[in-house]
DNA sequence: TGTACATCAGTGAACGCGCGTTCACTGATGTAC
DNA sequence: TGTACATCAGTGAACGCGCGTTCACTGATGTAC
């Protein structure tokens, strides 16, 4: 039966904020668009009447994870000083809690070497959520110069790859010697990139 | 019919350089056993005598692929000085021609999101094709020492965070430049390390 | 404000399809004598 | 070395299943008067 238009946005929301959880936790082509219905007590058919297929929902979702960690991260960073807003957002990025909670965590790396297989869509999606973690790098590291842009794509790969291998080894004392390892090594160069500056 | 010893050995042989190629350049959720066969002419019935299931053939995959790059990184260092031996191995592996071609190259950047949400023979054989990655940093950084471990882990974490990302971003350019600063960075710490070394 | 009707959010069953896996079968290979 | 038979690599069709998507339907919501 019909729904009011404020029940009906509030479905939208909720279908584009269980499937972001979901693809962050399970993959993308592990969740299907009845399992995401399904979570939330609702049939597939219904669906179709808010998305136009499942790439445009994923599509959204990376959006919606992207735009919630960045909240988060900001929240972190509001009235800190420099080196504790570092250590902050570093420590908490290569944390055993983000690994083990990717559902809640950076899409990026949540999504990073399955969906170069995706959809432009969820491709072009892809690339705003890095924007994101390129702005998020720029409180740590702000400023135009090329070696600023430089060290802060350097420190986006370190972060990314450190949190993506920590997910995939097996080996958990491996896993957290790799969190640890880029963890020391982007403070370092943070401290040493505000020496210089 | 019945094939000669020979034959079958090599039947299983290609049947994982295949899958091998395969799922490095589709992942490992979108290539399917059909897919795989079909590749070199064969029906999908006879996969069977050769593999318990699918989830075995992806872990000798992921496993061919590793030993097959490791070989090739081998091949490029053997003789090499060391200076030009961290250009040669940096170089290739951060360069627009591996991340264009992902059939040809490290598994661990092919797979390194999507593995984490495989079954465990698939993330043990991930497990130790990271393991590999070690030994080749290793090349450019021996020793024992926390130091070297610590610059190791990342190295490693730096040029496959850069590689991935460099493949999923759809942005050319920005790709190009996150391989231009890690390749830069990755260098340029190789060189500091020798120094102090 | 009240009524008649159009809209449409969500249901539930159905669709075609491709998946991993199984199986009876074929006939060349390998083995035992 | 030759023969009779067991083995088994690969075929091709079939299986049950879950997928994304479609669709006729329901009835509360929204709108026009």
């Amino acid at each position: 039966m019909r729904r009011s238009r404020e029940d009906a946005a509030r479905t939208r929301r909720s279908i584009v904020e269980t499937a972001s959880r979901l693809i962050r936790r399970q993959g993308i082509g592990a969740v299907s668009v009845a399992d995401i219905l399904g979570e939330l007590g609702l049939t597939v058919g219904g669906f179709y009447r808010h998305f136009a297929d499942k790439e445009a929902l994923i599509a959204e979702a990376i959006e919606a994870a992207s735009l919630e960690t960045t909240d988060q991260h900001r929240g972190r960073a509001t009235g800190q000083p420099q080196p504790a807003l570092a250590r902050a957002l570093i420590e908490g990025y290569l944390s055993p809690g983000h690994r083990d909670h990717p559902e809640a965590g950076c899409p990026v790396a949540a999504l990073c070497s399955e969906v170069a297989h995706e959809g432009e869509l969820a491709k072009e999606a892809f690339g705003k959520a890095f924007g994101r973690l390129l702005e998020i790098s720029a409180l740590l590291i702000p400023g135009s110069s090329p070696a600023a842009r430089d060290l802060r794509l350097q420190t986006a790969a370190a972060i990314v790859g450190a949190l993506v291998l920590s997910r995939a080894v097996p080996d958990a004392r491996l896993a957290d010697e790799i969190l640890a390892a880029v963890r020391r090594d982007v403070l370092a160069r943070l401290d040493a990139w505000k020496e210089t500056a």
